[in-house]
DNA sequence: CTGCATCCTCAGGGATACTG
DNA sequence: CAGTATCCCTGAGGATGCAG
C-alpha cells in the first residue's frame, strides 16, 4: 500500500476503491460493522444498541445499511410478517471487513493513554 | 471490541476514543497516514502526494495534521531557516496507527472485484 | 515555503411527519 | 416495526488573501 498507488487517472472523481475505504471508515459504518460483528440486529434493535455509543438517527442507519448492503458488506433479510421484521447480518465479505474495522477500534482503545497523554503535552506546551 | 463496550455514560458527548478513531479514519487522516507511513514529507510535498490521489485544500491539510500531531501520531520538525522549512513524518505511535490503517486499505484494495461485482448485483436487481 | 484568517458554499446529517 | 419523504441547519471543507 502506498498512496501513488491509487488512483493517478487525471480525471476528477475518486477512484471506487476510495469510496469503499471511506463507507467502511464513515462514521456510522464503523459501528454497524461492529455492532453486526458480534450478532445479527433488527432494525430498532441495530439503532439502540449503536445508541449508546452514539445518537444515530433512522435516516442515517437505514442510508449507511443501504450502502453497505450495496456494496455486499451487509445481508437484509426481511420477513414477509406484519408488523415487519428486518434482520441484519454481516455477509462473509462483511466479517472480514468488520476484522480489519475492529483491529484498527482495538489499536486505538489500546493506544488511548498514549494519545491522550500526547494531547495533555500537545496542549501544555502552548499555553 | 463489542460496541457495548464503548461509552455507556449517560452523558451526551462521545468518549475520546472514539475521537481518536475518527480522526485516524478520516478522509484526510488516512492518506496522510499511508503517505507517511512509506517517508517523511515536506508541507507542500505531502500535499502533491496526495493530491495524487485526492485534491486536498491547504487548510485541511494542515488542520488535519495539527490533529495527529496532537494525538501524538504525527512529528513536526520546523527548521529554523528562509524560506521555512518544515518536514513531517510518523512518531513511533503513529507507525503503528497507519500499519492499521494500511492493513484496512489494503483489504479493500484486494476485495474491491468482490464490492463492485455485489454493486453490479445489487443495482440490476432493482431496474 | 508554510501556514493562519476569512468568507462562502454545499452536502451530511438531524428532526419531524407520514406510509405500508 | 421499518422505513421513506421533507425540511432545515450546522459544519466540513474549498478559495482566496495575507504574514512570517
Amino acid at each position: 500500500m502506498s498512496v501513488s498507488s491509487w488512483s493517478r487517472g487525471g480525471g476528477e472523481e475518486m477512484c471506487p476503491y476510495r469510496l469503499v475505504l471511506e463507507h467502511v471508515t464513515s462514521r456510522w459504518g464503523v459501528l454497524i460493522l461492529i455492532a453486526l460483528a458480534e450478532r445479527s440486529y433488527r432494525f430498532s434493535e441495530l439503532r439502540r444498541a449503536i445508541g449508546e455509543v452514539s445518537r444515530v438517527s433512522e435516516k442515517m442507519l437505514s442510508q449507511t445499511l443501504q450502502t453497505l448492503e450495496r456494496d455486499g458488506l451487509v445481508h437484509r433479510d426481511a420477513k414477509p410478517v406484519i408488523p415487519p421484521r428486518v434482520d441484519y447480518s454481516l455477509t462473509d465479505l462483511g466479517r472480514e471487513a468488520a476484522e480489519q474495522v475492529k483491529a484498527l477500534a482495538a489499536w486505538t482503545e489500546r493506544r488511548m493513554d498514549d494519545v491522550q497523554q500526547a494531547r495533555r503535552e500537545y496542549d501544555e506546551a502552548r499555553l
